[in-house]
Parts: structure tokens; C-alpha cells; sequence
RNA sequence: GGCGGCGUAGCCAAGUGGUAAGGCAGAGGUCUGCAAAACCUUUAUCCCCCGGUUCAAAUCCGGGCGCCGCCUCCA
């Protein structure tokens, strides 16, 4: 089955035909470098992570560029609150952005432009938008000239008559058409500037992921991406932009991820119910964050509460425990166990078809949800096989070897069960004690004692001691190996 | 007001014409001294409601109700 993706611009599920045969240009709005990174940031990035991930696994030769939008009003606002070069502040941010998608176990994209360093390149494309008449100057601004562009609102599916009846802003008397948008901005007293051709000025936004996209990829490329909220006014705008200027089609594939809610409350500032990266990651591990982020489809709104956290968790480390399984085995000596029929044969089936599965349901429209539900059968079928030949033989140990490396190679591509299971397990065990009101030596003192009283049959004294810990939220798990621990 | 989306078990979540994946939580069982983990069974006669199309609909069409997003900076 073909690659098939949903193009905002087109509203449906298309199969996905490249420009070149095996080559994909993708491109995905950044971040405007003015903050720490929120959820929501994670949310897209972590989902274009995937994308290209897996665009490269399907056997593409992937061109992925994300930039950093480091010159903007916002951030020009920010740096002057806080009494800081402008420059400092982007700089800093764009630290602290590679900081949190390092985290999150991203993989860096091709090219990460800045706009600061595409000047030439940006002013290129106002001149020539002016030049063909698609755009004017006033007062040292330049502004698109909507009414001079056919296509435009394409993308979200609006009109520009209703655009303007619901509109919310000041309308700017020197505008032609309220909804014309700014190329360029004149220079203001205490902001930086280049020379233009307009005098000098500043980039808006908008303008620079077009030329940037130019730069890298070319007039025409394959996939745009960026968060939902980026469909009006930024993407439609880039459309405008560039195919006025180039007259050739922009991009053939937008994709759009949807947002991340709070309780299931919008996230937002004056709600003041959004975590940044950092924050979230203090309570859990990345890779449960990720977990979770691609626990559902990438489009649909998804709600991060403790509930939906603690579920990944839960989901995350029984897919670990059951890999560790699997590790052990493969550790220790071949046993003679046997080859029992059924579940041999039908775990034979289940690896011989798992990676195609997982195609399948990442051909749909990258359905995540669906690739983690087989990696579950899968697990859970391993795990069945393991509690009934403590000892498999060799066919059954090549089975589950060949498991491993499917689910490595999933994995992969997610981004999700890439650790080694036991330091993962170890990991969140960690974590999980950090919080607790009662020490390891404590804890691993009283297994002591409970062998010992349990080695006496005496159960009273031995169950005592499981209570007292459980009451704690230590969990103990006798088994042959002897007596381990955990938090719930 | 305009545009778009969503409504599937207690919860999360797949599923766009063929008779309801997966996970979390719960119940029963196997294992265990008892537990835990794991495994097995079980939990939606039905997919917001009402009509229609069809041999067949959660899936298509019409109407209604409810929720949400965008239209202003935003992933």
C-alpha cells in the first residue's frame, strides 16, 4: 500500500507522489526564538520528527529544513522587557529550543536556517513582488496586495469578503485591502535593521520561511508543515508570497498537526495553564512524553492531563517489561524447552507480518496509534509464549530475536522503546524513588528480613513487611531470581 | 456571523460500506505460601439523536443536539 497523507489544502487523504522519484523536500515551521518551548511545541515537532523518520524508512531520500525565526515584534517586545540586546534573547532561545528537542530524542533536520541570515534572500522576493505588482511600499512598510492574488485563502477555504465582515483588527488606513499584509517593516527608533531597497527595515513575518523554503528546497517542493494554528494567517500567507513571486505552484503536501489541551481546556497564556518542555519533562520521562504525543493520530486534538500521562507510562512500561523478557531469555544459556506448535507457529506469523502491519498503518496518514497497537500484539503474544517455555529452544530463540529487531527497528522510526529495557525500567524506578518518604537501604533491608522469615514459612511476619512497604508504594515481586522492587 | 473539525465502552483511542483494534482501569481464572508481574476469559448487540440510501452503515446523504478550533500573536 501506497503513502497516503492528509493535505490540508486539498481537505482529503491524497497518495503521496513526490516531485522525484525517492526524494522528498520537506519543510516545517519552526519557532519564533522569544521563549522556552510549551507541550505544544513538543506536539509538533515530535510529530514532524516521526514524519521524517519514517518518510526515511519508507526508503526516501529526505531534504528536511526547520528554521528559526529570530528576527520578529515579539521578539523585539521581549528583549526590551527585559533590558537585553535583541539578538541576545534569539540567541539564547535558539539554545534553549536545540536544548528541548534534543530531550524529546529528536533527530536534527537537514537545514535549520535563520532569518536573520536570508536578508538578501527575503528583500529578493519583496522587490520582485513589487516589480510584478503584487506589492507596494508606504512609508518605508511594503505590503502584499491581496486583490492581485486569485488563490489567495486556498488553503483554510475562506473568502476574503468574510475575512473582512468578522474582522477583529484596526483597519490600517494606509492599506489598500485590509487584509494586505506586511513584506517588510520600516525601521522604528530602538529597532534593528537592514538597508532595502524601502530604506531600512525589518523582515515581517511570514516572508522569511518563504524564502527560506526558496533557498533549500526550491520554488516548488513536496511537504509544509506546521501546527493547525499556523493554517491562517502564516501558511496562507506564504502561499500568497511565494507563488506570486515565482509563479510557479508553492507546495504540494500541507500537513497540519492538531493542538495540545490542558485539562481539556485550550492552552493558553491568559489561562495560564501552559508547561513548558522543560517543566514537563522534570515530572516525566521523555520518553513517556513521546509516548504519549503519538499515542494518538497526529491531527486530532489530544488532552494532557496526569490521567492520560499515567496511562502512557503504564502502556510504555509494559511494552519495556516485556522487551526485558525477551533480552533475558536471549542472555541465558539455549534450553532443549521444546517448540510448542501453536503458539510457535502463531508467533512465527505474528513477526513475519509485524513490519508490514506497521507500514500498513503508517501509510494511513502516519497512524501512530494504530503501529503502537501492533507492537502491544506483538508484546503480548512474546509474553505468552515466554510463561509457557521457560527454556525455548533454538527456533523459538531466533523468533524472538527476530521480534526484538522489529520492534528495534519500530522503534526507530517512533522514536519510543529505543532504550536498552532494563536501564529504561531502571530509569523510571529512579525517577518514581525520588519521590519516595523512604530509602533504598531501607527498602532492600526489609527484603532481607522477609526472606529470612519467609525461608521459615513464617508468612505473618513476611507479609507484614510486603504491607508495610506497599502502604509506602513499594511493590515486591518474588520470583526464582529472588526478590526485586518497584514503585507503583 | 463565516470557515473547519469532533461526538466510539468507566477513561484514553484506532476504525470512511461488510458486521466494533489496542491501551489504562475493573471483574473472574491460571501461576504463587499469599501476592505482584505475566497469561487466559470478561467489560460497547452496538458507535450522540432522528430520518434516508444500500443486500449490508459507526462508516455515505439530510436534519437535529452537544463540544471544540480558527477568523488577533500562537505548534
Amino acid at each position: 500500500m501506497a503513502l497516503r497523507v492528509y493535505n490540508t489544502l486539498t481537505g482529503k487523504k491524497e497518495e503521496f507522489v513526490p516531485l522525484e522519484p525517492n526524494k522528498v523536500k520537506m519543510y516545517v515551521c519552526g519557532v519564533t526564538v522569544y521563549d522556552h518551548c510549551h507541550i505544544g511545541h513538543a506536539r509538533a515537532n515530535v510529530v514532524f520528527d516521526m514524519i521524517y523518520r519514517y518518510l526515511k524508512y519508507a526508503g526516501y531520500e529526505v531534504t528536511y529544513v526547520r528554521n528559526y525565526t529570530d528576527i520578529d515584534d515579539k521578539i523585539i517586545n521581549r528583549a526590551n522587557r527585559d533590558g537585553i540586546p535583541w539578538n541576545e534573547l534569539s540567541e539564547r532561545f535558539i539554545v534553549e529550543f536545540d536544548r528541548d528537542m534534543a530531550a524529546l530524542g529528536l533527530e536534527l533536520p537537514t537545514h535549520q536556517p535563520k532569518a536573520t541570515e536570508h536578508i538578501p534572500e527575503i528583500i529578493a522576493i519583496v522587490a520582485r513582488l513589487v516589480e510584478k505588482g503584487h506589492a507596494y511600499a508606504v512609508d518605508g512598510d511594503v505590503y502584499f496586495r491581496v486583490a492581485t492574488f486569485g488563490d489567495y485563502l486556498k488553503l483554510s477555504g475562506r473568502n476574503l469578503e468574510e475575512m473582512q465582515a468578522g474582522a477583529r483588527v484596526e483597519v490600517d488606513e494606509r492599506k489598500e485591502n485590509p487584509m494586505d499584509f506586511a513584506l517588510w517593516k520600516g525601521v522604528k527608533p530602538g529597532e534593528p535593521s537592514w538597508d532595502s531597497p524601502w530604506g531600512a527595515g525589518r523582515p515581517g513575518w511570514h516572508i522569511e520561511c518563504s524564502a527560506m523554503s526558496m533557498k533549500f528546497l526550491g520554488e516548488t517542493f513536496d511537504i509544509h508543515g506546521g501546527g493547525k494554528d499556523l493554517v491562517f494567517p502564516h501558511h496562507e500567507n506564504e502561499i500568497a508570497q511565494s507563488e506570486a513571486a515565482n509563479g510557479a505552484p508553492f507546495v504540494n503536501y500541507w500537513l497540519h498537526n492538531g493542538f495540545v489541551n490542558i485539562n481539556s481546556e485550550k492552552m493558553s497564556k491568559s489561562l495560564g495553564n501552559f508547561f513548558t518542555i522543560k517543566e514537563v519533562l522534570k515530572e516525566y520521562d521523555a520518553e513517556v512524553l513521546r509516548f504519549f504525543l503519538l499515542s494518538a493520530h497526529y491531527r486530532s486534538p489530544i488532552d494532557f492531563c496526569d490521567q492520560n500521562l499515567f496511562e502512557a507510562d503504564a502502556g510504555l512500561e509494559r511494552i519495556y517489561k516485556g522487551l526485558a523478557e525477551i533480552h533475558r531469555l536471549l542472555a541465558t544459556e539455549p534450553g532443549d524447552g521444546g517448540e510448542p506448535a501453536d503458539e510457535g507457529r502463531e508467533l512465527e506469523e505474528r513477526v513475519a507480518g509485524v513490519r508490514e502491519r506497521f507500514r500498513e498503518a503508517m501509510n494511513d496518514d502516519f497512524n501512530t496509534a494504530l503501529a503502537i497497537a501492533g507492537v502491544f500484539d506483538l508484546i503480548r503474544l512474546v509474553n505468552r509464549v515466554v510463561a509457557e517455555v521457560p527454556l525455548p529452544g533454538s527456533r523459538l530463540r531466533q523468533l524472538l530475536e527476530e521480534a526484538r529487531t522489529a520492534v528495534g527497528e519500530i522503534a526507530g522510526v517512533l522514536g519510543i522503546f529505543t532504550s536498552l529495557p532494563t536501564e529504561y525500567l531502571e530509569r523510571i524506578k529512579l525517577q518514581k524513588s525520588a519521590g519516595l518518604a523512604i530509602a533504598a537501604e531501607e527498602i532492600e533491608a526489609l527484603i532481607i528480613e522477609r526472606a529470612g522469615a519467609r525461608k521459615e514459612k513464617n508468612f505473618g511476619r513476611s507479609d507484614e513487611i510486603r504491607d508495610y512497604l506497599l502502604m509506602r508504594n513499594i511493590e515486591l515481586k518474588d520470583s526464582p531470581q529472588g526478590t526485586t522492587w518497584t514503585v507503583k
